[in-house]
DNA sequence: TTGCCTTTGTGTCGAATTGCACAAAATATT
DNA sequence: AATATTTTGTGCAATTCGACACAAAGGCAA
């Protein structure tokens, strides 16, 4: 039975497992809760401590073997396995993301994308034709699709939310700058520029 | 002298702004903490505390006047004015960035954007004429701007990184999946779609 | 005015999080 | 084989953070 971590832990593994993917993709194959704390910007301490909420990973005197790590920690967030993502709006955000090529080596790939206008619909963004909103709860259920972006301006994105929820969907990146109601089995989590760059100028 | 107020204070300040801009558009002029609480999801008595480090804001009684709110954290956030950013890479993403129309009224606006490739570089997009790379710790520096976004590939993230640090920047909102290394006196937030995404499947 | 209702700002306390320090384990060296 | 070095995993202490509760203040009704 696994206890259960918190959300600070979890929400930092990603940035472990990025920074470990960068240094396998550089050959690198051992690396220790010092050096890997120096390249996040967290202390060696915390890193063991997290990982140690798992099981134990690494050798004493040794440190970390990167690929095992990798897969520990792939399993861990459950990106063992690649999600299918959709996509909703297709502004110049949906379209960026639609064609980014970095989802798929991090366990996510884009399997189709929507918008409300007429003259977007039918579209071809990438590999994929632009559905019509109006089958998403449809198109979403039958696919399965539990991982959403949500690019729909603001005043839109409750209802689609509210939608998406309906159709199965579990969790949701929004990028739209609102805050968004769901139900607590549903998790959010929230991009929005503005409120990043806010966050940087209150220390200017 | 002003104390000095916790990182996780200040990191929900812009989404309180944010909800009371919204709600300002839509014509309320009052609200409460239970309210704004409920609409992002954080309770009465965190957002209380968190105004009460910046003074007395509020009415007993009556709640917020939100017009009053909001010039008060705008002024605590520095978006009382308008800050110039420069934006480096024109990918998909950094076009979607410049065209963007949400920023100005939130206090930021792009000033000049950069890529590298001779091919993009006097291009236009939106307003702008894509800029040489190599002229961007002259261009910055002379324009005085503190604000940049970076949306290049990651190999090359922490080299322009130095260079922004050198020409005088003082924020940077990071899209390239990597962690930076800067000053202490420069700071970073990170935008990773699929560090978000990982974050979310972890609970699925 | 008086009494009732609402809502803030804050003191207190418990919980959550982080930092510190070290025994134990593994490797390297002589 | 013995010693030195490295680095983990974790117990404990210190700090930070958030929930609760309530006195004080303002508004409203009669």
């Amino acid at each position: 039975m696994t206890e259960s971590v918190p959300d600070i832990i979890v929400s930092r593994l990603p940035v472990y497992l990025r920074a470990l993917q960068r240094m396998s993709d550089n050959g690198i194959t051992t690396t220790s809760s010092q050096e890997l704390g120096e390249k996040v910007g967290i202390s060696a301490a915390q890193i063991r401590k997290d990982l140690s909420q798992f099981g134990e990973f690494g050798k004493q005197g040794t440190g970390y073997y990167i690929p095992f790590l990798i897969d520990k920690l792939r399993a861990i967030l459950k990106v063992d396995r690649i999600w299918d993502v959709v996509v909703i709006g297709m502004g110049d955000m949906g379209h960026a993301i639609v064609r980014y090529q970095g989802f798929s080596n991090r366990g996510f790939q884009v399997a189709m994308c929507f918008d409300s206008d007429p003259d977007k619909i039918g579209q071809q963004v990438g590999n994929f034709t632009i559905r019509d909103v109006k089958d998403l709860a449809k198109d979403v259920r039958e696919a399965g699709v539990k991982v959403a972006m949500l690019c729909v301006p603001a005043r839109f994105a409750q209802e689609v939310t509210d939608k998406l929820v309906e159709s199965g969907v579990r969790g949701i990146l929004n990028y739209a700058p609102v805050s968004l109601s769901v139900p607590e089995s549903v998790k959010v989590q929230h991009i929005d520029p503005a409120i990043g760059l806010q966050r940087i100028t209150y220390y200017i």
